[in-house]
Parts: structure tokens; C-alpha cells; sequence
DNA sequence: CCCGGTGATTGGTATAGACCAGAAGTGTGC
DNA sequence: GCACACTTCTGGTCTATACCAATCACCGGG
């Protein structure tokens, strides 16, 4: 078929890889040891294995090895069910760890937002997990005047869920927007991924139901780790 | 800063594109010369100039080499407009290339659809343009009943036009599914790229405002073409 | 002036080997 | 039994080179 021969390296992978994942328990062996059982170099087989990358079937891990990538999350932007919910509902164990809690001006936000850019937000940088592997990184800025003690009682928990119980807000009105993108080394490195590691890029603005901003969030996930999802019924 | 050559070289390589782009004519030079003037291997520089394709701001034709990529198309799966009129109202110039008309089975849209496996479909495959650059390619499987003579009339026109104007059809219902992927060597060809170029895969299911089935399809997109937008408006 | 042949150019693929830095595993001493 | 240093393993990066096949630019013939 394919006369190349790393295309057909990837067909060999990819059933090796269906035939021993148990036995493997989720790890390839090492580049090198592949790289002999097919008698090519590590620069061929690396080819092949970015192939299967590509595809979602394993992604590596910053220079720990190649792993078979779980299935992937089943996401619907649409809703706002929270991170925690919607990992439960699928069988799976959900995860955040919070990297940064911090006051600061953001451009970026404020005109997502349709505010001055010297425009203050309190900024929440987390990282979440799905069984034990980070999936994503994200950063949240939230208009102060909306949650004013945010950033001393912040620990983790659902930032809607405190947004809606605390502070009585309805995140009504959402611009969201999806773009794949390369993992910028600092994204990278919070995700323990190489740098450049293909990544989709989620962002959103939100405004309550009288249109005043309430958040801008910025959410960075592993490309091979979002199955994104859309039911849509009847208007117009 | 960053300690790789190769991640140096993207950074340069990014500043060069910038001062240089409208000299080029949106084409790169040749790899060995960029290889050459920034005395490194090809091999190397080409390491490169996948991180900044990754990034979506160059891309390359196969074969033919690397071109700077236009800005992305902002799309909204959740709207109906079609393909043509979106595209207009950006600016850009659309086309669609007709690749294939015929009946068959289809088991995957069959089972999207809620329908035997042997339920046969009229199968469309298409391949689209913004201002000349094919961007995706497209199957579309139709329920033979809901548009008896579409085979015979079909001729590159949008095909929700002809749903609604012709057949009277009320795509009500959808279910949309966006995952990232590698190009099959066969889409790949399709759209003149390398095999295993970065794709995004976009799904639908679509039926009328009785839950009766309409059609399904699948698309095929460029990774670097595409920017997915949704707006949502205040319910619960 | 159009067409087709031809050769140079260019990206795609592949080999062989090398060094480095981070991660994991091992062992030693307290 | 635990903390820490050391060794080994592994992926990440890089050099230098080679051949092939598709493409393109050029040129000559009809």
C-alpha cells in the first residue's frame, strides 16, 4: 500500500501496540529497543510513533516514554456543568491542582471582555487532571468587583459552582472559541510534555444576564485528551 | 532562554517570516537555503518549521514546499449557514469541487443516524476552497428518502439549500462531534499535504424537527484553517 | 502560440552515529 | 528504615549525508 516506510512502521505499531497494551500496562517499550525489533534507527521510528501521536492513540510523557493515551474526554463547551461533574459522569476521577492565586492586569481578558485594558482581575491558575494524567492547564481572570474575596477563600472547588452559591451570579451570555494550537514551553512544562506537544486551545468570555463581564478563562488541553461534543435542538 | 537550537531557530525563523512576507508572496524559500543561511542541517530546520506549523502560521503543500498560512476561518458548527455564505461574509472567496457521487452503505453514518448497517446512503464527496487553498474535504450521506433524485441534480451547490428549498427539510436536530486527527494518507492526497498532516475532524448527525434522520457528515479540516466559534445567549 | 519533453530543483524519506539532561533505579551510609 | 548520592536508562536534540519522486522552469518542435 503506502510505499513508505514509516507509514507502513505506524500500521505495525499500531497493532503491536492494540496486542500488548495490557501486558505493557500502558508504557511502549523504550525508542531504542523498538528501533532494534524493527531494524531501522530511532529517527524512522520516532517518525512513526509522531504519527500515532498525531492520531491520538499515545502521546509521551517529558522524557519518561511513550504511553497509550486513554480514551478521550467527551466535552460539551455548551453546558456549564464543571470540570468535576462532567469527569465523574464518564466513569472517570477528575483532579485540580492550583498553581497560582494572584492579583493582576491582563490584556488579553480585558478586551475579551470589553474593558480598559489597565482593567485588575484576580487571576486563578490551575491544573486538572483526569485519572492521575494532566489533561490541561488554564488560567481564569475574574472581574473583582463580581467575587470580591476570591482570592482568599479560592481552594480548588468549582469556580461556577462558587460564582452561582456565593455570589448569586448567572453566567448567562458565553463567546467561546477553539483553536488548535502548539503547547507554548510554559504550558508545556506545567503538563510535563515537550515543547510544541499539538494542544487545542479553549477560550471563553462570560457575562452575566445583564451583560456585565463576570470572567474570562483560557483553558490549554493536550490535544489527543478532548472529544468535543455539540447537541443542538430545534429553533429557527 | 529556551537552551534548543531548534526552538532559537523557530523564533528566528518567525521575525523572518513576519519582515518578509509579502516579498515572498506568501512562499518560503527552499529548505536548503534556509538550512544554509542559518548554518544548520535540514534536518534540524525542519524541526523547526513543524513547530511553527504546529502553531499554524506556515504550512506546506506537498511536495511543493512552505507557504505562509492565511488567517483562520471563523466558523460556528452550531449555526446552519452554509459553507459559501460564511465564507463571503469574512471576505474570502469560497469554491467547492465535487470528487464523487454515488449510493452506498455507510455502517458509521448508518449507526450516527440511529439505522441498520445496511441502510444504503447517497454519498457526496467534496472538497472545498477559501481564496483557492482546499481546506477540508467532506462526505456527506443522505437518507435516499429524503431527497429521492439528488444524485442526479447535484452539482456543487450547497446541499442545506437544496434540503430546504427542494425537499423542505427542517434540519432541527444536530449532534456535532470535533476531534483532533491525523489526515488519512487518502484525505491528505485529497487535499494536496503531507500524510498525517495535523487535521481537525468534525462530525454530524442531523435530523428534522420529528427526530426523522436526515444525514450525516463528516469533514476533514486543515488544522490551520479553522478557528470554531460559539455564542451563547442566557437560558436557565 | 501551444504542447510536450527534459533536466534542475525541492521536499520526503532514510541511515548511522553522537552527546546531553532529566528521570528512574540502585545502593550506601547513617 | 530512611535520606541522599551515584549510576543507568531514556527521550530530546543535532550533525552529516544520501537517494527518490514530484514539481517546476526552460526549451525546442509542431
Amino acid at each position: 500500500m503506502s510505499d513508505a516506510y514509516y507509514l507502513q512502521l505506524t500500521e505495525q505499531l499500531r497493532t503491536l501496540i492494540d496486542q500488548n497494551a495490557a501486558q505493557w500496562k500502558g508504557k511502549l517499550p523504550a525508542e531504542r529497543v523498538l528501533a532494534e525489533r524493527f531494524a531501522t534507527t530511532r529517527v524512522t521510528l520516532r517518525q512513526a510513533l509522531s504519527q500515532l501521536e498525531g492520531e491520538g492513540l499515545i502521546h509521551r510523557s517529558n522524557r519518561r516514554g511513550w504511553f497509550i493515551s486513554p480514551a478521550r474526554l467527551v466535552y460539551d463547551p455548551t453546558r456549564d456543568a464543571g470540570f468535576n461533574d462532567y469527569v465523574r459522569a464518564q466513569g472517570r476521577q477528575p483532579r485540580t491542582a492550583v498553581l497560582k492565586l494572584e492579583a493582576r492586569v491582563h490584556p488579553p481578558a480585558a478586551r475579551a471582555l470589553g474593558l480598559p485594558d489597565d482593567q485588575p482581575f484576580q487571576h486563578i491558575r490551575r491544573r486538572r487532571y483526569v485519572d492521575d494524567r494532566a489533561v490541561l492547564v488554564e488560567s481564569l481572570w475574574v472581574v473583582p468587583e463580581r467575587a470580591p474575596e476570591l482570592l482568599d477563600i479560592y481552594a480548588g472547588q468549582s469556580l461556577w459552582g462558587l460564582l452561582r452559591e456565593r455570589w448569586g451570579h448567572y453566567l448567562a451570555n458565553r463567546s467561546i472559541r477553539m483553536v488548535s494550537e502548539a503547547l507554548s514551553p510554559l504550558d508545556a512544562e506545567e503538563l510535563s510534555v515537550a515543547p510544541g506537544t499539538a494542544g487545542l486551545n479553549i477560550n471563553r468570555a462570560i457575562f452575566d444576564d445583564q451583560q456585565r463581564p463576570i470572567e474570562y478563562d483560557e483553558e490549554h488541553w493536550l490535544h489527543d485528551s478532548l472529544c468535543i461534543s455539540v447537541e443542538l435542538s430545534g429553533q429557527r
